[in-house]
DNA sequence: TATGGGGCTTCCCATGGTGGGAAGGTCAAG
DNA sequence: CTTGACCTTCCCACCATGGGAAGCCCCATA
């Protein structure tokens, strides 16, 4: 199988299939005689593996590390358990962040009148420190 | 006021003061003599505004954009309100996809013995498309 | 057998933001 | 005048990903 129908099986671009071996986060493609890397379905499952884990939201280096636990027949699950639960915590301080943002926005757009005067308690807001009323075209400098 | 200055009062690195200058987000700084940057109090409330956008997630183009809405003194307060709400129908979508991967990892853990074990439902799903008992070691070609 | 088109190879560049650091000039205090 | 802190520019790195160029390879069809 060729790069690109192995990208094509698994979903990934052959450019990131051949980023993820410059990287060693897949083991090196058999060459052809031609320097044509060659693939197998297991090659295919380890990309979709990989393909999977991204989506989940893992770094390539914690995807890294998954393969490795896939690849040992011999990890505890409670590892793996372990492993997941931390990246959710994760996810949950990213998710955390993104609502205070939005509970920040929208609590500043109920605040603005929203109509065609200029005054604007959002742009205030981000102004924050005395922004003064409309006094010099210093901020020019 | 120095470059240093106006990175301790606005809680913007120095760094990324010149950054924004280069490439465009802030005016560029007034200069001595020697070619120091100088700053007065509004270019330091500049770059609290921008920190305070870049707080609440918006993009460099976003922030470049706000910052226009601020200094144009005629602008309808409608316009950056819809801008602000715009931004946060982005930071949900970016909000519901994290809740999705957390969600599909805690079901997964779930599912997960977490014990001394190696069988793990949470590498299967990884591999999820037919991954071969224990078969060859292809995958290493 | 020649040719064309599509696939492969490597290599460089860009993105978005941020930090690190080197090499050299400047300024103020002692 | 020296010293140390600060400034300047410039390059490099990160994390993933995509774009594209230059050149080689393979196959099918004429």
């Amino acid at each position: 199988m060729n790069i690109g129908e192995a990208a094509r099986a698994s979903g990934v671009s052959a450019k990131m299939v051949r980023y993820y071996e410059s990287i060693g986060l897949i083991r090196p493609a058999a060459r052809t005689e031609a320097g044509y890397r060659v693939y197998g379905p297991d090659d295919v499952n380890t990309l979709r593996f990989v393909k999977r884990a991204r989506s989940l939201g893992f770094s390539m280096e914690e995807t890294a590390e998954l393969l490795n636990l896939w690849r040992d027949k011999t990890r505890a699950s409670a590892d793996v358990k372990a492993f997941a639960l931390k990246h959710v915590t994760d996810l949950e301080r990213r998710i955390a962040e993104l609502q205070g943002m939005a509970a920040t926005l929208r609590h500043l757009a109920q605040c603005c009148a929203g109509d065609q005067r200029p005054d604007c308690p959002i742009l205030d807001d981000l102004a924050q420190a005395n922004q003064t009323p409309s006094p010099s075209p210093s901020s020019r400098a």
